[in-house]
DNA sequence: GCGGTTGTGTCAAGTGGACGACACAAGACG
DNA sequence: CGTCTTGTGTCGTCCACTTGACACAACCGC
C-alpha cells in the first residue's frame, strides 16, 4: 500500500478519530515534501507558518545556544506531528527541526489549519490534548535536569527513549542511537554516558554495539532512580 | 473597591476579553478560598479536579524528587490562573502548588470549566494561547539548564524574574526574593547564587539586602549571556 | 527592648563531570 | 579490497559546584 497523506493523517494523534470527510479535506490541503538527511525543516526564530506531519523517516527537534552548544529535545517519527506551537500562537519557532533520516513530511499551512480549527470542534480538543502532552514532556525535561543526579537522568532517559523509539527483540528493547546522541539529549558529555553504560553493561542490564543499545533489564534501570543515594 | 471574583476574572489572561455575561457566569460558578502561608493548594500526583485563579497573594508551583530535593517552577500572582493542565487532560497533577503568602484563590471545578469550554469558543482560543505560553516557559527552563553556564542562567533568571515579579523603583527593579529561593528556582546551591550576586554587586549592576535584590543595570546582566566565553 | 529565627556572606574540603587526547573497531565508499 | 570516516572505550587533568560550617545582621513576635 502506498503511504498516502491520508493514510498517515488517520494515524496521527492530532487527527485520529476525526470524521473521514475532515481527514480528506486536510489531506487535500496538505503538501508532501521530501527531505534528505540533515536537511533543515525549519530553524529557531523562523516565523511559524506551517504544521508538519511525519510520513516516513525521522525528524529531530533541537535547540542551540548562541555559543554553539546543541541539545536534542525530541525525535519525531511517522504518525507524529510537530510545529504546532508557533502555528497556534503566531510567535517564532522556538526550536529547529531537521531530518535525522531521509524523510517524507506533509505540511499544512497556518491559514488552512486555523480555518480547519474553526470548523471542526473535535480537532480543537485534540490540539489541547497534544499541547498538554507537550507541556508534560518539556516540564519533565526541566525537572529531571534539576532534581536528578546524572546517572539517574541517563537511566531514565534510556528507558523512555526505549519506550518511544525502541524496537522489541528477543534480546530486549533495541534502541538505535549513538552515545554521542544520548549525550546531546541530556546535555552531557559523551564520556560520562559511556561511563554509566559500561557500568550497566557489566551488570548485565544492557548490551552495547556501534550505534545501538539493547536494554535487557528495563526494571533494573528504572530502579536506578529510586535506589540512588539521597542527593 | 472589594476584590470580587468577577473583577479578578476580568483581568486574567484566560478570561480577559470574554463577554461580560460569560464572566458573570464563571464568577457565579467559582468558589473563593483562603490559604494561609505555606498551605498546600494541591500536590503532585493528586487528581486534577479544579482550575485556580489568584485573587490576592502568591502561589508557588514546585516539583520535588523522591529524594526530597525541591525545585520552584513558577510563581503565580493576582490575575494568573494555574492548574489547567490536569484539568484539560485528566491526568494527575504534575506539580505542587502552595501559598507563598497569605492568598485568596478562586476555584472552578473541572465539570463547570469543561462545560464552559464547550459553550464559549472564545475561551477555547484563550486556553490554547495559555498552553502555548506554558510550553515556551517550560521548554525555556529545560534549554537553559542544558545549554547555558551557571552564571548565564543566574543572570538570565534574574532578569526574567525582574520582569515578571519586579516592582519599578527609582533605583531599579526591586525583586523580593531570597537567595535561597533563587537557588531553588535554578536547582543550584545558595552559595553559588551568592557568589555571582556579590560579583555583580561590586560591578554595580545590582544592590542586595535581606530578601531583596534591586537590579540596577539590567542591560549588563543581559550581556552576561552573550559575553561569556563559548562554553 | 530582647531572644529567637531566618537570611546573608564566606570559608575550606571534596567530587563529579567537562575536556582533550588517543588507540581501536566497525561500517561506508570508492 | 583497501582507505576514510565515524563511533567506542578509556586515560588523566582541571575546575566549578556541592556540602557543611560558622559568624553576623536583620527582622519577628512577645
Amino acid at each position: 500500500m502506498a503511504l498516502t497523506a491520508q493514510s498517515i493523517l488517520e494515524r496521527t494523534r492530532l487527527f485520529r478519530g476525526l470524521p473521514l470527510a475532515t481527514i480528506q479535506q486536510i489531506s487535500a490541503l496538505s503538501i508532501q515534501r521530501s527531505y534528505r538527511i540533515g536537511a533543515i525543516v525549519f530553524s529557531q526564530a523562523d516565523p511559524g507558518d506551517a504544521l508538519y506531519g511525519v510520513v516516513t523517516g525521522k525528524v529531530r527537534i533541537s535547540v542551540s545556544s548562541p555559543s554553539g552548544r546543541e541539545m536534542f529535545l525530541n525525535i519525531m517519527e511517522p504518525g507524529d506531528t510537530f510545529g504546532e506551537i508557533s502555528l497556534l500562537d503566531g510567535r517564532p519557532r522556538s526550536a529547529t527541526a531537521s531530518a535525522a533520516a531521509p524523510s517524507e513530511l506533509i505540511l499544512i499551512t497556518r491559514g488552512h489549519f486555523l480555518e480547519l480549527l474553526k470548523r471542526e470542534p473535535a480537532l480543537v480538543s485534540h490540539v489541547v490534548q497534544l499541547l498538554c502532552e507537550r507541556i508534560r514532556w518539556t516540564s519533565g525535561l526541566a525537572e529531571e535536569s534539576a532534581l536528578l543526579s546524572v546517572p539517574e537522568r541517563v537511566a531514565r532517559r534510556l528507558v523512555t527513549l526505549g519506550h518511544l523509539h525502541g524496537r522489541e527483540t528477543p534480546d530486549g528493547v533495541e534502541l538505535k542511537i549513538s552515545q554521542e546522541e544520548m549525550a546531546r539529549f541530556l546535555g552531557l558529555s559523551r564520556q560520562v554516558i559511556n561511563q554509566y553504560l559500561q557500568n550497566w553493561k557489566v551488570q548485565g542490564w544492557l548490551t552495547l554495539s556501534r550505534g545501538k543499545i539493547i536494554i535487557v533489564d528495563q526494571h533494573a534501570l528504572r530502579n536506578v532512580v529510586a535506589a540512588s543515594p539521597p542527593l
